[in-house]
DNA sequence: TGTACATCAGTGAACGCGCGTTCACTGATGTAC
DNA sequence: TGTACATCAGTGAACGCGCGTTCACTGATGTAC
């Protein structure tokens, strides 16, 4: 038998859910707070972790990054309609918790300056999101359909980036009037 | 005479100048590579100077930050229309050349966990924006003017975010059905 | 089942580097008479 | 107008700190017999 496929029960299943809690923790403290405001060995303490132990699990900061906004695999449970979606979107709660939200509207025009893998990642995210919503959108022909969907994406991303510099009142104005202003349901 | 109100000619000038480089060189280094990655030093460089002079222009490095994207005083020259504004504003060039580039498309979610004066500088920024697009926009009332206003000053910005994270083809793609889509002439 | 050995994930001290900031100094600019 | 002095913007070395990364070590996990 060849050792590597050998199986060390408990240890291994360790390593696989401290390095999930390391990518989950990184998720969260960077969206909050940007990729260079975080360090490596703030996301091992959140991770319950000392930050020696990193390098076992990743060979970078960078690659963390980049693992850490992977596209999930796709899940097959019934996702919630686009105008559900857009609704909890462009609320207060998205805007007020960073360490959940969307890593467009969070870290948007830092990951343009990342590394090719985060860059692909977050292009097949997109790619998934245009396509999810070019199902719901109105129009005549696909091409229209598409048209909206790339449309209301672009549009609830530029919301919620201005919804999160401006002062309360305006940010306020442009979620509910962004809302109402998209290609959905 | 108060000493203070005396001009001494060439080095004021001078000073006023150097300040002047140090702004746009900023402006233009964070653009390209974000607040973070660039030094007091490099902008010093960049605009023919010697780092520790900073200090005589500046408090920190935040301050700059906050005054290289303070809101232009108003010119009372004659803009472009919303239209030709639009245009350029979801063209390639634009999203090419960060040097010269829309603050919020290139440093939005940067900008959004900066200084309260960097964020108070670019919500006056925004109210600019969306009251230069009201005036154009369409819509029967006000309110469907103003709605538009911030729909497309929202989209605009989103598109460019997303325009600049993926691959050329869908970015090409996203920058032309983005400007198709929007609400104005 | 029990015992001796091997592995390796995690620990925490240490390293090296870069950055924001400070400071003593310089020399050109401007002032006083 | 000319000369002696004062000012102060800019210089560049230095400081102190924090960060990403490395590494010798530990001790629990797993293996061999």
């Amino acid at each position: 038998v060849d050792p590597g496929e050998i199986e060390m029960k408990v240890s291994r299943e360790q390593v696989v859910e401290h390095k999930a809690r390391i990518l989950e923790a990184a998720g969260r403290l960077f969206r909050q707070r940007g990729f260079d405001h975080v360090t490596v060995a703030e996301i091992m303490k959140a991770a319950g972790l000392t930050h020696g132990g990193f390098y076992g699990h990743f060979p970078s900061k960078e690659a963390l990054i980049a693992e850490a906004f992977a596209p999930a695999p796709p899940n097959p449970e019934p996702r919630k309609s686009a105008a559900a979606y857009a609704d909890s979107y462009l609320s207060a709660a998205h805007r007020d918790d960073l360490t959940t939200a969307c890593a467009f509207s969070a870290l948007g025009t830092e990951a343009a300056r990342g590394s090719p893998e985060l860059r692909a990642s977050m292009a097949e995210q997109t790619r998934r999101q245009i396509e999810r919503f070019t199902a719901e959108a109105p129009g005549e022909t696909p091409r229209d359909k598409r048209r909206a969907a790339i449309a209301a994406w672009s549009a609830m991303i530029g919301a919620m980036v201005l919804a999160r510099i401006v002062d309360k009142d305006l940010s306020d104005e442009i979620l509910k009037e962004a809302r109402a202003a998209l290609p959905l349901g």
